[in-house]
DNA sequence: GCAGTGACGCCGT
DNA sequence: TACGGCGCCACTG
């Protein structure tokens, strides 16, 4: 193991970022690497959350900048996903978020859409 | 070291 | 809104 390596904080660090997000609330991949501090690695969220083993982990808060399920139509992971945020009370048409916007940025998050 | 792949993002049409 | 193309990062054979 290398329990030093910057790859595990880094980790750690996006697992803290999803688990940060609000229940009922949505936030994208690019958001969530963001507020991990690694700017462009989105997909090294997409890659920890396809491995992650924490089921109190709130992975499907987590869309893509599209506002969409990142799961393709009708796989497990997609029905799963729109089961649990309509389950918080979010709107999810044809894999779709309702009534709430991605945020791309932190400024969104902080100051919304202006 | 190279090529293929993916729960991505942005831009143009 | 829908599609396609390109770029980027990390992992695997």
């Amino acid at each position: 193991m290398t329990p030093g390596s910057p790859a595990d904080a880094s980790a750690e660090r996006i697992l803290a970022a999803v688990h940060a997000i609000p229940i009922g609330q949505v936030a994208g991949y690019g958001e969530v690497a963001r507020r991990a501090g690694l700017p462009g690695r989105a997909r090294l969220v997409a890659r920890l959350l396809a491995g992650n083993e924490d089921p109190r982990l709130p992975w499907h808060r987590v869309l893509r900048s599209d506002g969409r399920i990142a799961f393709p139509a009708g796989s497990t992971g997609f029905i799963e996903q729109e089961r649990r945020l309509r389950a918080e009370g979010v709107r999810v048409v044809a894999g779709r978020v309702k009534g709430q916007r991605i945020a791309t940025s932190v400024d969104e998050q902080v100051w919304g859409p202006g």
